[in-house]
DNA sequence: GATCTGTCTTCCGTCACGTGGAAGCGCGGT
DNA sequence: ACCGCGCTTCCACGTGACGGAAGACAGATC
């Protein structure tokens, strides 16, 4: 096969040709609907070709524009991300478990799968009340500071945790691990018992037990509860559920359909 | 404003321009997963075409090549899609109000919207068991015989609900209504009380209760419950908590942010 | 009312860049 | 050895994307 089209573990690249990519790529979550204007100086091309790019892409569906005239990911993204791994399969599958991890504990249980040297949040279950903003579905983030960010990170190629532990660790508290060689004792460890724990590593007043879902072997995703305001040993007692939880959701994928 | 750039109501239109967009509009949920060749003549471009087009998109990560190098959808197009007004607001008020009823009736739960004359799924919760095929996330279904759709039809602009009035109403059982002068008196109480009652129109063994969620006076989404092999009567008394939880739905997105 | 500043829209001549034919590679079947 | 199939790379050609320019429109400021 070896194929330059393979999507490489380690993300970016040139902007390349296509510019209705980068028009998409001038969304993001934290500026989710854009004036025509933003976008051709977000993109940098001039105001009449981001006039065209535009009436294509909402012509297809990709855009859509609102009363104000802002324009917005149109529903037909949407669609498609619902082809998308993360949704096909993997969400489908674990979403009751989840559920059910959720009637027992009434604490956040989130779902995030690695991409590169990052974890994407692919779904989450609060309570109404609990608003979590650092991590929102389809929202990314570093992968050391997490727990279902350790436990991808154990079980990813070597070249990605290379690449990570290489790279400088940001410290997001008092508490998060900034010593790559403490890192990777710490990962040693969740590969060995199978979970991991990140006591207040993202900010000064969470902790999560995350677990491993895995399928025929392969890690493809973790399942983690968070818990704001508790003590690590508390937090632990979840672990059990957590990874039964995980084990379920793989069995399930295992089952259904292909799972890389 | 008065602009070309508005996407109809009325969906669909030239294939236009953009083949990079043809190659995505290749992906479907009955084949989420491609080779080059079958996106080669599934979208009518020579061979060293599709593989320049497809190299573009995997290379931005619109794309995705798993390990038999087949395509399909990539984490990127997830990711975006994540900012659309399903998933951005729409999807994070609702699963709360869904977890809920879900909890206490323990029935199939469905939030829509609608996209020019069909529904389309936006979210749903159901046991673990309830495999229900006919509605999947991100899925699309004719509006007259759903309930969520019959909601979202009786609150269209008028051209829509003319448009679909005219059209051949497909019958897909006994009960399904076909007649449009019975549609349209149907749609009309839909209005007086609020709520829709679907009687096996989709498969004859789906019962379902459906209730507007309305922002600011606009209904921009609607809920409902469907229970399988039950009578009319029994799912009825579903109608208060249904209605109940859009009202509630509705409170926290005109809260919220913007929501057209 | 005049002017300015910002937004969006339309038009059209030029030339980069996407296009697709052709050739080559690797594999599995006969 | 031969063929068929799917994939990859290369490159000369000609089309369709690009963006400058001009103008419509709305709101603010004087």
């Amino acid at each position: 096969m070896t194929s330059h089209l393979r999507a490489g573990p380690l993300r970016a690249r040139r902007t390349a040709g296509g510019k209705l990519l980068a028009v998409l790529a001038a969304f993001s979550r934290e500026r989710p609907t854009l004036t025509l204007s933003e976008i051709a100086r977000t993109v940098g091309v001039p105001l009449s070709t981001a006039h065209r790019l535009v009436g294509e892409l909402t012509r297809w569906g990709a855009l859509e524009r609102d009363a104000d005239g802002r324009f917005r990911i149109g529903l037909r993204i949407w669609e498609l991300g619902a082809l998308a791994p993360p949704a096909l399969g993997l969400r489908e599958a674990a979403l009751p478990f989840m559920g059910d991890l959720y009637e027992v504990t009434h604490q956040n249980v989130q779902l995030a799968v690695r991409d590169g040297d990052e974890v994407v949040f692919v779904e989450r279950i609060a309570g109404r009340d609990a608003v979590n903003v650092l991590t929102q579905v389809g929202g990314r983030f570093a992968l050391p500071p997490t727990g279902v960010g350790l436990v991808l990170l154990a079980h990813a190629p070597a070249e990605v945790q290379e690449h990570v532990l290489a790279g400088p660790l940001t410290a997001y508290t008092q508490h998060t691990i900034t010593d790559a060689r403490q890192l990777r004792r710490v990962l040693a460890e969740v590969r060995r018992s199978g979970m991991a724990v990140s006591d207040r590593q993202v900010t000064e007043d969470a902790v999560s037990v995350a677990a491993p879902i895995e399928v025929r072997g392969a890690v493809v995703a973790a399942l983690s509860i968070v818990v704001r305001g508790s003590s690590p040993a508390a937090v632990r007692s979840y672990a059990p559920g957590v990874r039964a939880a995980a084990l379920g959701i793989g069995r399930i994928l295992a089952s259904t359909s292909t799972w890389s």
